[in-house]
DNA sequence: ATGAAAGCGCTAACAC
DNA sequence: GTGTTAGCGCTTTCAT
């Protein structure tokens, strides 16, 4: 045993003496049997068991370029929303021999930006990326970027390279058309955090409500601050204040729903006889919620999925039959916008 | 121009070039700048400049045997708790040079035991793991291991390496000793998911009622399913079926408490009047609910960040002056279960 | 304080 | 099909 400055474990230069082969016939047995012949295949395979062999993902990609990594930038790491496109993306990793590596830029588009050169100076396998709100000098670098690239969260025509997403203000619009439909008038907006996304929803608030003459500034509450159920009761308890005829919000998402929800309870407004509430998301809890609060049902766990799927299919070298894909959403109608 | 392998991007050698010293000595001025000469450290500094040069990791993971890769393992994405984990992790992450590689169990001691020897293959620089509930193989392992380790969420005198947490037990008992201080004798006890967590704070509650000859198990409500406010609704719904004259009930999570809340509300009983309710962690939502209700605060953020940074302090040889903290806990009363 | 040589574990390129 | 050789980009060892 001499003294050598290997980790211990077995290398593949190992397996090869174990079985008799070549290093290279043992690499190839691993990545493409197809192109060894049976019998060193299984001399191969036996002595990897034997030895208990593992490949050192970072010496192949040092060898061979290519890296497993697909880098992944999320606006948050707490907000359900992404949560369970985390949940959707690390269920499609499983297996498959890549790995995640997540970033997180807090709602800050400097901050995206900081983060995307960073990784893409890694030479990641893909990236994942949400919004379509990146840079110019960003859409270019990406564009031009020799690893696949996949926007998550929106729908839009142009995509930068893939594309899997819904349209915020479609999904806005029919939430606002249904408590028009339900007989409201004088419709709210709740709405936090102001991301590309929470704005988009805004426009198709407005412009569902301004196609009626129905629009009418005094009845927005927003803040920049995170979501939460306080700030669904504090923004909601201010519209009041504002705006008392108020018959309907639309909140911006189910967390502000929530808050206003309880706003009603505390001030004594029934829900939905004095005012009609639609959330946004669809959270578990709108369902449980009495009395159970209507929202937009966004498809957050198959989009995460999808787009590594996407992704991996490109790595691949697999076709990709559709670059943009629209998710869609659904209008779940429950007790609170219900007056029929 | 020959056509060689290389990445394109420049490597330490172009930068001894540039700088007319040895690689050897680039290498150091990067990371040991102490010894390297002034003078010769200010002209690397400026060719790294030129060249726009960033080490490649994979490299130095490899001649070094050392990888900057804390491996973390958790139970769940998606459950709000962890992601607060997670946020603490990665805010303690930035900028450290160390870089998080996430997996996720699902609650299973199986895949806990698995992605651990995935894992601890890969020589991570550290790993972080999820409770205390460990098989005595990956124990043992562990304790052997040449990297540090941490285990979260609970508090307990015999860790692996280092621990941080709190005990569950206790805080399951001083939520349902302040239940019995507000008057209530006939106490229900919901929970779900039933990990090793759980189960402690249901052995707290337990403990706590026989102590007073109180304890009654028709006022368990259980179930394997993952915890949500649907599944509180459903099990106090069971529960108030079962034991009618149930006056308060301990939720062993916040999802669970707010459910019970409007399944309290379904079926017209006052909060807290008729029955009162504690929840656990003390989510966000709770301070905001109709009536706010009472919960347990647990330091989620905190102990993933601290967590890192214990593991960073051993990576890089500082002393740790604990290895076992205990962060403990704090019951926020509010009036979901205030009678006095 | 600095450098040359060797090697980390693997794979691309090119034989045979 | 299989093997040989020469790297991938960096750090270790050991010399100066």
């Amino acid at each position: 045993m001499s003294q050598r400055r290997g980790s211990g474990r077995p290398t593949i230069a190992d397996v090869a003496r174990a079985a008799g082969v070549g290093a290279i016939t043992v690499s190839r047995a691993i990545r493409r049997p197809e192109q060894v012949s049976r019998e060193l295949r299984e001399r191969i395979d036996l002595a990897i068991r034997e030895l208990n062999y593992v490949p050192d993902p970072q010496a192949q990609v040092l060898a061979s370029g290519r890296s497993n990594v697909i880098g992944v930038i999320l606006p948050s790491l707490t907000n359900n929303v992404y949560a369970d496109v985390m949940q959707g993306i690390y269920d499609r990793i499983e297996g498959s021999g890549f790995q995640i590596q997540i970033a997180n830029t807090r709602y800050s588009e400097d901050e995206e930006d900081r983060l995307l050169q960073l990784f893409a100076g890694q030479r990641p396998a893909a990236m994942l990326i949400t919004g379509i709100d990146q840079s110019d000098a960003t859409r270019a670098y990406l564009a031009k970027a020799d690893f696949p690239v996949v926007q998550i969260m929106e729908h839009a025509p142009d995509p930068i390279d893939m594309l899997i997403g819904f349209s915020h203000v479609e999904a806005a619009r029919v939430a606002v058309r249904h408590l028009m439909e339900e007989g409201s008038r004088r419709i709210g907006f709740l709405g936090a955090r102001m991301d590309p996304r929470m704005l988009r929803r805004r426009e198709g608030y407005r412009a569902q409500l301004r196609e009626h003459g129905l629009y009418d500034p005094a009845r927005e509450a927003m803040t920049s601050a995170p979501s939460s159920v306080s700030q669904g009761r504090a923004l909601s308890g201010r519209l009041f204040d504002a705006a008392s005829d108020t018959d309907a919000l639309f909140c911006a998402n189910d967390d502000l729903a929530l808050g206003a929800l309880f706003e009603c309870m505390a001030r004594g407004r029934r829900v939905p006889e004095d005012v009609a509430i639609v959330g946004f998301n669809d959270l578990e809890m709108m369902a449980a919620a009495v009395p159970a609060i209507t929202s937009v049902q966004t498809h957050r766990y198959r989009m995460g999925k999808m787009a590594i799927d996407m992704l991996i299919d490109r790595i691949e070298e697999r076709e990709v039959p559709e670059r943009g894909v629209d998710l869609g959403f659904q209008l779940i109608v429950r007790e609170s916008s219900r007056r029929g």
